[in-house]
DNA sequence: CCTACCGATCGGTAGG
DNA sequence: CCTACCGATCGGTAGG
């Protein structure tokens, strides 16, 4: 690479990575900020230092505000989706499907999907509606693939009910965690998940 | 009243109201558009629009944006609280006593104090540290009362784990309900905590 | 509670 | 991707 053969290397890397993805350390950073200080509250200014840019320059990546946050948002939820339909390629038993779901799930959302998984659940509604229309379309095929693992469990005797409300309920004690879980406290994604399977599944005999 | 004995009474309406709670009126208006556009996508001016006054005016009820933020909040969660606590009162035995704190938590949740409970919930991390600490406090109380009715709930067979995980997917599972419930839908608040308790209680036998 | 206003900051753009 | 900048708007205040 011509980079080595610049006289001033360590300047070179700071300045200039002509190659690297830019576009996605915006996001990356973005979301970071926009989880922090929430949409309204993070200026162009913060994103553009966050990457070492000057403030006008995120406008080279991106038209507006709003299509950093709809980048980041659909990320978000794409990758919950992705993740989501790997699991049920696997075609496992009923319960087994539910537990490896709602594992993954909490993975990405507790883990390395923090920042876009709570722009998408708790920043997306400051989209206009056009914007806003596409990511509640995604949120909804989401659920509904989540659904029909539901109706599996229920044919197989391991939850009670799978009606749109028992849904939402088992779903939001799932996406609620986001609102408290510590990092750096006693329980792991996994753990988190399982216990949530614990107390809505019927017991094993 | 003097204000009968005027000349133009229409327009006294509007303008005069001498002892009217304008106070009050302004973290009822605050609370609506804070839920509607977030605090930061809200003005001074939204707000003060929302109650018919000029842009300063707000400034004489509140020293800053930041105390009618925290206002709201603590609204919020002190009606919650004593709420809690009325019914605990009443002594029932634990499965009833549950029933009756989920149905009086949605009840407010999804009626009266939508607009302060949600600012609560998504709202109150924009304040400060010393505020923050604050409503923290308030929420911890409301988390161990509430943590007093699962324990009971563990004692006489009807719930399997009381344990923080379990209380925080249980309260999670109701909170998330706010950001999913239409006014307009089919099924009503109680319907909706009903099916909460079908959901991680033990079947009746 | 209004009028009139301030300094700061915001999202975004032109031109290179 | 930077420099330099713009019009709009923001939270808040002084004085009445």
């Amino acid at each position: 690479m011509e980079v080595l053969s610049k006289p001033d290397g360590a300047s070179v890397a700071t300045t200039a990575a002509p190659d690297a993805n830019r576009r996605g350390d915006i996001i990356r950073a973005a979301g970071r900020l926009f989880h922090q200080k929430g949409y309204n509250g993070t200026t162009i200014r913060d994103i553009a230092d966050a990457v070492n840019m000057r403030s006008g320059s995120p406008f080279y990546h991106f038209k507006s505000k709003h299509e950093i946050l709809f980048t980041v948002t659909t990320e978000g939820i794409e990758v919950m989706l992705r993740n989501l339909e790997m699991v049920i390629a696997r075609q496992q038993p009923p319960r087994a499907c539910f537990e490896a779901c709602v594992i993954t799930h909490m993975n990405y959302l507790l883990g390395p999907g923090r920042d876009f998984a709570w722009v998408m659940l708790y920043e997306s509604r400051l989209l206009d509606p056009t914007e806003r229309a596409v990511v509640h379309c995604m949120s909804a095929r989401y659920e509904e693939v989540f659904s029909a693992v539901l109706d599996r469990l229920v044919a197989s005797g391991d939850l009670r009910d799978a009606s749109a409300i028992a849904r939402k309920l088992i779903l939001g004690a799932i996406n609620w965690s986001a609102q408290w879980y510590d990092e750096n406290g006693a329980s792991d994604p996994q753990a988190i998940a399982q216990q949530l399977c614990a107390l809505v599944l019927r017991e094993k005999n």
